[in-house]
This record gives C-alpha cells, structure tokens and sequence, in this order.
DNA sequence: TTTTAAACATACCATTCAGTCTGTTTCAGA
DNA sequence: TCTGAAACAGACTGAATGGTATGTTTAAAA
C-alpha cells in the first residue's frame, strides 16, 4: 500500500478475492492463485506463512476495504442531506448503483463465503467476520434511529430489526442473484426495502411539513 | 428408500449432507464421509461414479425433500385454513417453527452453498438449484397472488416481489445466524416480513369484513 | 443347492496440494 | 561501490485426495 513491496501483496489479496468469490476458500488451491496472478511460490509465502495466514490477511483486507466505502456513503449522504430520511435514502440508492454496476458486476458477498465455510478458519477470522457484519449493521442502525427520532413510524419498529432486514435482504439477493444469473436481484430488494420505508415514515413526514 | 440397498445410499447422502453443510463441498473429503458415515471406499463407489456424481445426487436427493416439505405445507394450510392470508400465515408461521427447531438447529442453506461454489459443480447441478429455488418461490408466488386479488394491498405490489423478498430474508437471515451464532435471526426475518404483510393488507381485510 | 449380480471391503495408484529449501535478484542505505 | 535485507524464483517433499483394481460377502432367483 505504501511500499512498492506491497504492490505484490495486493495483487495476490486481489486475485485471491476474485477466486475465492468464484470456487469458495477450500476449492481455490494456492496454486490456483499463483497461476492467476503470475506470481512464484516464493512470492506467495514471503507474505503469507500459511494459506490459513491468506485466508486471515484476506478477510481483514478485505473488511477493511467494506468498512471504509460504507463510511465513505454514509459519509457522503450526511454531506449532502440534512434530513436523515433523505440520508438513508442517498445512502441506500448509492448501495444499488454499487452493487448493480455493470462494469464489475458483484459475484456474491465475501462474508457469505466464510460464514459457509467458518469450520475452516480460525476463530479471530470468524471474529472478524461477524464484527464487519455488526459494524455495517451499525451504520444502518445510527441512521434508522435518527430517522424513527424524528418521524414516528407508522408501526412499532425497531432500529435494529430494519437494519438486520436490509443486510438480509441483501445476503439473500446476492445468493438468488448467483443462482439465477440475474444481476439485477439485490438492487430490486433494496428498492423494495425503500418502499417499506416509505410505507411505515411516509405518513409521519407529511404530518410534519 | 424402497430395497435395503437404499438403505446404504441414503445414509452415505445424509452424511455427506451434515458435513457439506458444515464445511462446503470443497472442504468436505471423500474419506471424511466415509469415515463419518462408517462406510468403506467400495460401498461409496458403488453409489456415486465420482465426487462429482455425489454432489449432483446429492442435490437432488436435498431439493426433492425440501420440495416435498414445501409442498406438505402448503398442503396442510390449505386443508386447515380457507382464507388465502390466512393460510399464507399458517405456511409462514410452520417454516418458522421448523427453521428454528431447537433440536435440529439450522446449519444454514444447502442451496447457499451451492451457490457460493457453483464453479466446482456442473451445470446440470446448478440448473437444479435454480429450478428449486424457482420452485420454492413459485409456492410463495401462488400464495401471494391469491391474497392480493381478495385483499387489496395498500401499495402496489406484485406477487414475485414479495415472493422474492421472503426467500431473500430468509436466505440472508441464514448467513447471519450462522456468522453471529444465533440461530433466532432468520425465524425473526420471517416474523418481521409478516408484519410488513399485515401492514399492506390489513387495511383491506378490515374493509372486507 | 447352485448361480448370479448387487453390495460391499481394502490395498493400491497417480495426482494434487500445502508447505519447504535453496538459491537469485533488487534496491536502499552506508 | 559494497552490504544486507527484503522480495522473489522454482525445484522439491510428504501427506492428502480422488479414483481404481481386485477380491469377498450377501441374498435372491433358478
């Protein structure tokens, strides 16, 4: 990242990610890697000790990239709304126009990946699984609250139940849209998240203007 | 199922089955079936040409029980319910029950984990996830258009949609029980998604009455 | 009782796999 | 220019893996 070293490191991590996406962790042998990015056996163990070591490094690379592009969104929607309503919705199209971008269509969720095969890893990575999970859950949660502070849904609801529904329904999008070959699946659930919401903060915002 | 040479089979796919799930398909040996099922290397080849073989019946072994589930309830709600909504509760309300069985805890999704390996698989195979996953929602599907055309909804809404939402929620919900290691999450999807269902007919039930 | 085929058991084989070992290249700093 | 360490290259190894070959048991039909 800041060393040229480190140029090599990523292209591996990339690479991996991208196999790893397609033929899951267990069916993406080390070789496989090498011969997809056109690096040596020395190459790959002088920055990972083990393919377990990958599989670590990689997750949390990988996290860590996540975790910066929903802050960077949320980041982004809170610079060009004040309302939180118009934030969310800001925050929730950005999503769909990432997830739908037909330059480098989404191949699935990396976090699906590992969870489906959590017995092969150590127990940090899992960690770091569910703790990226929990922080993109928490940057729906802040702005869910917000939003119900300020307009009274027209049912109970809670802030975290909404964001556990989005991050499901995106989940399960990705899953449908890899079985059917259709990339448009999860951007259509989240559209239909969007008119939920409508649904239950709709009548609130018109009371208030 | 039939001769006592089932017998065999269907304990070998049942195994096989419990540890796929488990660790992915990839990640699952032959050995490590044998050795769980019991079972020598001559029985396992006598049933399956190939691991390829294995996981094709496999997959159908799983989608024809699951379809048979799916359609046993419809099935029963139809038989004890008369009113569509109400039988689409019922339907709802069993997978709930039975998602959450406390004594046989949801490991996750067999077709999740086709999907996310689908690479490794032949098309055939994943042409049967697809076609199940379809079949599955077609259940829904049927279901949903019944309710709508008595039932008005107070937004407009197709029968697809909701039909893929629920999968989604429930799919999703999945991979988050298993990421968070609680098993409550997606029977809490499925429970919120029915109040989402009450909030865009129960406006029209109560007319109808 | 004999025959026959399905159902199993086990030793074995070739390949692939993760990981090692022994170097060579690159390049920053003295 | 020399030194040393990081970065890389590639042959090699032992274990695991998918798959085979060959033989034995079982059980039902003839």
């Amino acid at each position: 990242m800041s060393e040229k070293g480190e140029r090599s490191r990523e292209h591996i991590l990339a690479t991996a990610k991208r196999l790893v996406m397609d033929k899951g962790f267990a069916g993406t042998s080390i070789d496989d890697i090498l011969k997809a990015a056109g690096v040596s056996k020395g190459a790959f163990f002088h920055h990972f000790r083990s393919k377990a070591d990958l599989a670590s490094q990689l997750m949390r690379w990988h996290s860590a990239q996540d975790i910066r592009m929903f802050r960077d969104l949320a980041a982004r929607a809170e610079a060009l709304h004040d309302d939180p309503y118009e934030q969310l919705q800001f925050y929730l199209k950005a999503f769909e126009g990432y997830i739908s971008n037909p330059t480098e269509p989404s191949r699935g969720c990396m976090y699906a990946v590992y969870t489906y095969e959590s017995e092969a890893f150590d127990e940090d990575v899992n960690d770091v699984v569910a703790e990226t999970l929990r922080e993109w859950s928490a940057i729906y949660i802040r702005k869910f609250q917000e939003v119900i502070d300020r307009y009274p849904p027209a049912r109970p609801v809670t802030a975290k139940e909404l964001a556990e529904m989005i991050v499901s329904l995106i989940e399960g999008g990705l899953i449908l849209q890899r079985a059917y070959g259709n990339t448009a699946i999860t951007a259509r659930q989240s559209e239909h998240f969007r008119a939920y919401l409508d649904m239950l903060f709709a009548p609130s915002m018109a009371a208030s203007n």
